[in-house]
DNA sequence: CGCCAGGTTGAAATTCTTCAAGACAAGTGG
DNA sequence: CCACTTGTCTTGAAGAATTTCAACCTGGCG
């Protein structure tokens, strides 16, 4: 409902990768536990307000409710393409282009829930999470932020950032937001 | 039915992303057709024989037939949480551990379906296919497999791949089957 | 005031990529 | 049966990307 968490999975040795951020609207877990997983870990990364919701409502929502059922369906589509999206993210993209592309999509989503105006939202992840989403060391992704900053292409101080010159950004990240399903922007 | 394929993605700027392996007795699209998202695109990797279904046909025996509908529905969580293990393996491990990560996989699925017997099996994936799948390039790939024959862990010639010594395979690609949800293995 | 998490920096070491070439086997057409 | 192409694997050497280590800096907060 409120504040951002992720999703995520440490690997013995101690790397962690992040698998998925949750924003208000998503949801985890809905049709099988998962959370049981070993080493699957879910984490606030801001205080956050979550809806609980016991399984068998859940059921009888669905069974009552088709839209409702074809909504979740929906949004477990999104779910996986979005994992599908990061692994193609993460293996086939330079540093560069990879932190910019998780930023299109999370300005994507936190726009679609009201939470960014203008290119710009907040985004309370330490350059430690972000190293651990897209797979590369702090340091490295401190250098990066430092050069999408030079190119003028994004401004990030404290936990706000914005796009400077989005077409710029979307095109030099090969962005292409069709698999989160959102409606053309307005 | 018969023979491998894979799924894939070409990212502008020629790089490919393999995203997933298809072996006899997997589904694709059943329940959503992705395969029309731009750049999502399906590949032989040998002779292959599969079933088209009618989405209608399945629709209907997913409604008369419960235990089909739950098989379904486990199998497409195996295939989400196969993509989540990807996500990580190609995030979080170095090359070394990354390949044979892949290897301890393919080895149980094939060995699944019977196409595998003493951690022997045939895998008819070139090295350029295997670097499009673990992010590597194919110099590196090439190498790092030398390297895992150098330490003793696999034989690799021709299309025959063998893990020579499971239990260490296993330890040094820290895996762990359970996401693949088969039976304990008999 | 002093601590601490998070951000920043430099330099060296490592991993990985690129380029360019050669080896080898299987398949094809003459 | 041979020459020839083609696809895959292999190799070396140079260079780029990324990591590691080890600092130092900064602002917020108790």
């Amino acid at each position: 409902m409120e504040g951002f968490a992720c999703h995520y999975r440490t690997l013995t040795g101690g790397r962690r990768q992040i698998i998925a951020y949750l924003v208000p609207g998503d949801s985890y877990d809905l049709d099988s536990p998962q959370h049981t997983r070993l080493g699957h870990e879910m984490m606030a990364l801001t205080p956050v307000c979550v809806a609980r919701l016991a399984r068998a409502s859940v059921a009888s929502v669905t069974r009552d409710f088709p839209a409702i059922a074809e909504g979740l369906r929906v949004a477990a589509q999104v779910d996986e393409a979005t994992v599908r999206e990061w692994l193609v993210n993460i293996g086939g993209r330079p540093a560069l282009e990879r932190i910019a592309h998780l930023f299109c999509e999370l300005e994507l989503r936190l726009r679609a829930v009201g939470l960014a105006d203008a290119d710009r939202f907040d985004m309370p992840i330490t350059q430690y999470d972000l190293a651990d989403t897209v797979g590369l060391s702090s340091v490295h992704v401190n250098r990066t932020l430092q050069e999408l900053r030079r190119q003028g292409l994004i401004t990030l101080s404290g936990r706000s950032l914005t796009i400077l010159n989005r077409p710029a950004f979307q095109a030099m990240a090969d962005f292409q937001p069709d698999y989160l399903r959102l409606r053309k922007t307005g």
